[in-house]
RNA sequence: GGCGCCAUAGCCAAGUGGUAAGGCCAAGGUCUGCAAAACCUUCAUUCCCCGGUUCAAAUCCGGGUGGCGCCUCCA
């Protein structure tokens, strides 16, 4: 499997550390509020290449923490007149709640910032010692120029980005380009013991600190949004660097942006969407698809009217599987041969994604297979074969996290659609029609297919 | 000032040297008590522009135009 390495700016051939096991870190959320669909993309694509690594058979250990104390924290903590903590706990459980919808699966550890100040606070204390960090009134600032390695991963030197002279000079620093790994408590504020006095970790140290304790001091695959190269993951790379004196990460993987009408994501545009408003009007396996119809690294756009195409392109999969699962239901036998179609599946599906996760060309393979299975199956109801065909497909779409969930008919519903079949065959449309209507004031919408009937939750 | 990305049909999007995947929309057809849906077929002689390399370029090189991101909290 080949991978974009942000680190050394080209695709890569991708060989685990350790043989047959991947272990991958995901920057996530910040638990102040509910996700909006730009922190859906990583969250989306990460668990797609998890996925993918287990349908290659590797084991996965898949690392994505929660931040759970730094400034929006403490804002809307206070806003809220609650603790950090209370605020935490009640978006984590939200975040869980859209992550389902969306088809991210838990990952194997979810840690918590504020869980684990002991490590933070170990390790600044060994940047300390080593020279790599100095304490200042309570606050501690990692020394950028006593890490040479700094911006091998951005590619920017700190003299390239003085050149922009856009960074404050803050007295209590070195030099401009120092970062904090723990800040002194303002008065009032919530805070942890350290040796440096009362404070909160940095932001930067915190992923470090979890990342090191459940993988180890190198990892595979750390992974996040194109906007954390510079400065989130430069600092990573620095300060864990610099605490081991070992390589940190060997591939760092970075998705694109999500622009919303073309323009970038913010808050003062007010072009803003949380996942929980899509949710409201779209079923969310339409927004993974959506994430999924583009190449990961790619920019995409967000819109009413894009995400209305991915609507109707998933329903062209529903479709699809809920034909198959009607043939392969009828007891009809025949003589279909899918052998050659399912393998031809398989193998372009894994070209496709073995190529840096081209999710979007591997959609294009599911798709000529459906076309392919409509086409088999028009005229021939062969159970068996498209049981056989359901099952490959299946496969596939649960890699990429697509798989539907099954609507249960409830027996109201299906005694409804029988008594119809009777008034149809009594030709009493009427009578027909009304209980059509009465299936779909349930919720359940039905259709006539020369197949027979079918229903599908509205 | 530095670092980097992108430009393919009405909309979205794959394709990095061998003659344009796929989805949406649209048109035609099949099926059907009706309705709706579904399915099938068709839909870019051409890849922002100008040069160059090559037997061969959307793909490589040079130049231009247009759009965008990061360097500051941010997925």
């Amino acid at each position: 499997m080949k991978l974009y390495n942000t680190l050394t700016r080209k695709k890569e051939d991708f060989v685990p550390l350790e043989p047959g096991h991947v272990k991958i870190y995901a920057c996530g959320p910040t638990v102040y509020n509910y996700f909006h669909i730009g922190n859906a993309r990583p969250f989306i694509i990460f668990d797609t290449l998890r996925r993918y690594f287990e349908y290659l058979g590797f084991k996965v250990t898949f690392v994505q923490n929660f931040t759970d104390v730094d400034d929006k924290m403490i804002t809307r903590a206070e806003q809220e007149r609650t603790t950090l903590a209370e605020l935490g706990e009640r978006f984590i459980m939200e975040y869980f709640k859209d992550a389902e919808g969306l088809g991210i699966r838990a990952a194997t550890v979810h840690p918590r910032a504020t869980q684990h100040i002991g490590e933070i606070i170990s390790i600044v204390r060994t940047l300390i010692e080593k020279g790599h960090a100095y304490v200042n009134d309570g606050d501690v600032y990692f020394d950028v120029q006593s890490f040479p390695d700094y911006g091998k991963l951005s590619g920017q030197s700190a003299q390239d980005r003085m050149a922009g002279a856009r960074i404050d000079v803050f007295e209590q620093k070195k030099n401009p380009e120092d970062f904090a790994l723990w800040k002194a408590a303002e008065p009032g504020e919530e805070g942890w013991d350290s040796p440096w006095g009362k404070g909160r970790p940095g932001w930067h140290i915190e992923c470090s600190a979890m990342s090191m304790k459940y993988l180890g001091d190198t990892i595979d695959i750390h992974a996040g949004g194109q906007d954390l190269i510079f400065p989130h993951h430069e600092n990573e790379i620095a300060q864990s660097e610099a605490a081991t004196g070992k390589p940190f990460a060997r591939y760092w993987l970075h998705n694109g942006y999500i622009n919303i009408n073309n323009e970038k994501m913010s808050k003062s545009k007010g072009n803003f969407f949380t996942v929980r408003d899509i949710a409201e009007k779209y079923d969310l396996s339409v927004v993974r698809l959506f994430m999924l119809s583009a190449h990961y690294r790619s920019p995409i756009n967000f819109s009413e009217e894009l995400i209305a195409q991915a609507a109707s392109a998933m329903a062209r999969i529903k479709n699809c599987r809920d034909n198959l699962k009607h043939i392969s239901q009828s007891g009809a036998s025949g003589e279909t041969n899918v052998a050659s179609h399912i393998t031809a599946l398989k193998a372009r599906f894994r070209q496709a994604m073995d190529d840096d996760l081209n999710t979007a060309e591997a959609l294009g393979v599911i798709f000529e297979f459906i076309r392919e299975a409509n086409q088999l199956f028009e005229s021939s109801k062969d159970a068996d074969a498209a049981a056989e065909v359901l099952t490959a497909l299946d496969n596939v779409l649960e890699v990429l996290g697509l798989l539907p969930k099954e609507d249960k008919i409830p027996e109201r519903v299906e005694e409804l659609v029988k008594k119809r079949q009777e008034a149809r065959a009594a030709r009493d449309y009427a009578a027909a029609d009304g209980i059509r209507d009465q299936i779909l004031s349930l919720g359940y919408t039905l259709k006539d297919t020369p197949d027979g009937v079918k229903i599908s939750k509205t």
